[in-house]
DNA sequence: GCGTTCGTTTAGAATGTACTGAACGTTAGG
DNA sequence: CCTAACGTTCAGTACATTCTAAACGAACGC
C-alpha cells in the first residue's frame, strides 16, 4: 500500500530534523503530530500511523518532551495519555541554535588563550571568529524577543 | 607521548564541529589550522601532525575548501601546495545557518498546505511556526551586514 | 625518459548509531 | 486477586559512517 501524503510529510520532516542533530524517528513523530487529526495521538496510533515500534515512539516522545517540543496531556474517559505538539515548538527549537553559537564563541576564546600573544597577526583569525559569535550571541535573543512582541503578543497567542 | 595542548585544542573543535555535522576528523583539521604555527601547512605536514592519513587530509581539504573554510595556496619554492584557514572561516560557517532556517520554512509552507483549511485553527501550530521562521530568514541577513559594517569595514578587514 | 615526491581515489575494516522486539513494571477494572 | 491495557527499558541487530591503507596518477628534478 502507497503511504499517504501524511505520512510521507512526516517522513520529510524526521530526516531534516535527523540532518539537524535528531534521529529520523524522532523528527518523524513531530512531523506527525504537526499535521495529524486528531491533532492529540495515544502512543498505540503514533505507532501504528507511523509504523514505529512502541519503544521507539516511547522513549522518542520523552526527549521531545524534554526538548519542549511536545507534551503530555492526561486522556480524558480512557485510562493513558495523548501526545500533541507543543503550539510554539519548531520556534523552541529554532530558539535553542543560540546556545551552539555560545559554544563556539567559548571554542574561540580557548584558542586565543593558547596563543603566546593574543594580540599578534597569527590571532586575527580567532578575534575575528570570537567576536563574530559574540556579536551574534548577543543580538539573536533580541530578534527573539523582537518576533515575540510583534507577532505573538499582537495575535495575542500564548504556549499554555 | 602526551598530546601537546594544541593537538588537544584541535581535537575539542573536531568534537563540536562534528557535532554540526562535519566529520570529527575534518573539524579537527580546521581547529589545528585555527591555531597552527605556521599557520599555512602542507598536506604531509597535517597529517603528522594531526595522526591522521594522507587520504582523510586530502579528502578533508578539499571539503572545507568547498565550503569556503580553508585555501590552497602554492607554495613558493617547493613544489606543491600548501593549507590555510580563511580568516572568516567560522563566520562563513555561521552565516551558512540561514539556509537552514529558509528549508524548515519550506517545510511549514508544505505542511499547510496538507492541511484542508489553512485558516483553521488546528493549522495553527504551522502557521506560527511558518512565521517565525520567515522572520528569521529575513532578519538574520541584516544582522550579519550589521556586523560587516560595524566590526569589519570599521576595522578596515579583509578576505583576501 | 626514469625516479621521487605530492596528492587523489577507492575498497575495506572498525566503529558508532538507530531501531526493534521482548521482558518487565504499573495501574485500573472486574 | 487476576487479568488486561499501557508504558518503559534494554539487549541485540541491522545499518550507516568514518577513517585508513594501499594502489594509482601527475608533476618536477636529474
Amino acid at each position: 500500500m502507497e503511504p499517504s501524503r501524511e505520512r510521507r510529510y512526516a517522513e520529510e520532516v524526521g530526516v531534516k530534523l535527523a540532518s539537524l542533530g535528531m534521529t529520523p524517528a524522532y523528527g518523524k513523530l513531530l512531523g506527525w503530530l504537526l499535521i495529524c487529526d486528531p491533532p492529540s495521538q495515544s502512543l498505540a496510533q503514533l505507532s501504528g500511523s507511523l509504523g514505529l515500534s512502541k519503544g521507539s515512539v516511547s522513549t522518542g516522545m520523552r526527549v521531545l518532551d524534554r526538548l519542549g517540543l511536545v507534551r503530555r496531556v492526561a486522556a480524558p474517559g480512557t485510562r493513558g495519555h495523548v501526545y500533541e505538539v507543543t503550539p510554539n515548538a519548531l520556534i523552541e527549537l529554532g530558539s535553542r541554535a543560540g546556545e551552539q553559537y555560545a559554544a563556539i564563541r567559548a571554542l574561540m576564546e580557548r584558542g586565543l588563550a593558547l596563543l603566546d600573544d593574543e594580540d599578534s597577526p597569527r590571532a586575527e583569525r580567532l578575534r575575528v571568529s570570537r567576536d563574530f559569535y559574540a556579536f551574534i550571541e548577543r543580538e539573536v535573543p533580541k530578534l527573539l524577543e523582537q518576533f515575540r512582541s510583534e507577532y505573538l503578543r499582537r495575535e495575542g497567542k500564548g504556549d499554555g
